[in-house]
DNA sequence: CAGACGTGGCC
DNA sequence: TGGCCAAGTCT
């Protein structure tokens, strides 16, 4: 609808020279100077950066030091099985980004065979890794000259235009992006360190809620901070409301053995063990339902989980020839356990787990 | 393209 | 408490 870009939302073009010199000066006094993934490593960045999606850093550490320890190139990690990258993902959520990571290794690898391209478009190509992913490799392995656009930049940027449409908002979108490219420093030797002063601008003091205007070095340039809205923005679209699900599960028990399967690789806990539903086919034998636990509520972003473990056995004689297949496994909790288990049937399988 | 996709932290 | 959101991407 070829809308003139609106009041305000234009900057001065002195702040081209000035905005990522601020930011970074900024950046050497206050900012994350020491993360465990300030490396020129592509393939440990391109790691951490994964795992950061919608992760904040300390819930990502422990996993990442845990993943360069065991797999630490990326010929290691794509000749690792899948299931044990799962097993290692599990906890960290949106368990699509390991299947993707699994893959996209492997790709690399048979693509690119131990050069690494310098350019985001040849790594957006790459499963689980889009545009702002891209950039944000680039900028810190190589100093490409590419925008990220986080949700600490979008942050960043709608206050410092006061940007009140709500969001998200596709041709906003497109009017961020196109301004953190204008906003680019000229050098590339300063892309990396400003690549991380943007996001720690937006993680330490540009915060959602109450942000610290009062640290902020670009306040004097912020409409937001000027007309005393920082706080308000962004503007949010409303949510649908979470709906409710209620999932029975059986847990068919064999002496201390359970009977796993492996959840569809669409959907929820994708490509992890965890217990069949009450509709799927059960082991062979004959089974009777023995008990019913309720497990306390578990909220995702989008749907809010209501689970029932149901235990059912069978007469100890029909055990003994208890064998895994393709449908599913026979094991402990305790074995199971170390597989990685969805987070509220990792907490069930605890109470299960005898030492 | 709106919705799916986890978990933990914050107030 | 429950809603909101985090270094987003995929379909």
């Amino acid at each position: 609808m070829a809308k003139k870009r609106e009041k305000g939302k234009s900057f001065p073009p002195q702040w081209q020279a000035l905005w990522a010199e601020r930011l970074i000066a900024w950046h050497r006094v206050a900012g994350r100077r020491t993360l465990p993934w300030h490396t020129r490593d592509p393939y440990r960045i391109w790691l951490s950066e994964v795992m950061l999606q919608q992760t904040q850093v300390p819930t990502v550490i422990p996993y990442y030091e845990r993943f360069v320890a065991t797999w630490p190139t990326v010929e290691a990690l794509a000749a690792a099985p899948l299931e044990a990258v799962l097993a290692a993902w599990s906890g960290l959520g949106y368990y699509a980004r390991a299947r993707n990571l699994h893959r996209a290794a492997q790709q690399i690898v048979r693509a690119w065979g131990g050069t690494w391209p310098r350019d985001p478009d040849a790594w957006a190509q790459l499963p689980g890794v889009g545009r702002s992913t891209a950039a944000a490799i680039c900028a810190f392995a190589f100093g490409t000259r590419a925008a990220i656009l986080d949700g600490n930049v979008e942050r960043v940027l709608v206050r410092l235009f006061g940007i009140a449409t709500p969001l998200p908002d596709t041709a906003v979108k497109r009017q961020l992006w196109q301004i953190a490219e204008a906003l680019l420093p000229e050098s590339p030797t300063a892309m990396p360190e400003y690549t991380q002063a943007q996001m720690d601008l937006g993680a330490l003091v540009c915060t959602r809620g109450i942000p610290n205007c009062a640290y902020c070095p670009v306040a004097q340039w912020c409409t937001a901070y000027a007309v005393g809205i920082a706080a308000a923005l962004p503007q949010r679209k409303a949510r649908a409301p979470v709906p409710e699900i209620d999932w029975t599960l059986r847990a068919y028990r064999c002496g201390t053995r359970y009977w796993w399967v492996q959840r569809p690789n669409q959907g929820i806990w994708g490509g992890l063990w965890a217990l069949p539903h009450a509709d799927e086919p059960p082991p062979p034998g004959s089974w009777q339902r023995a008990s019913s636990e309720a497990l306390p509520a578990h909220r995702l972003t989008h749907r809010r989980l209501r689970i029932t473990i149901e235990e059912w056995t069978t007469p100890a004689h029909l055990c003994y020839d208890c064998e895994s297949s393709t449908q599913g496994r026979w094991a402990t909790a305790r074995e199971a356990l170390a597989w990685g288990l969805p987070r509220p049937l990792a907490a069930w399988a605890e109470t299960r787990a005898v030492s």
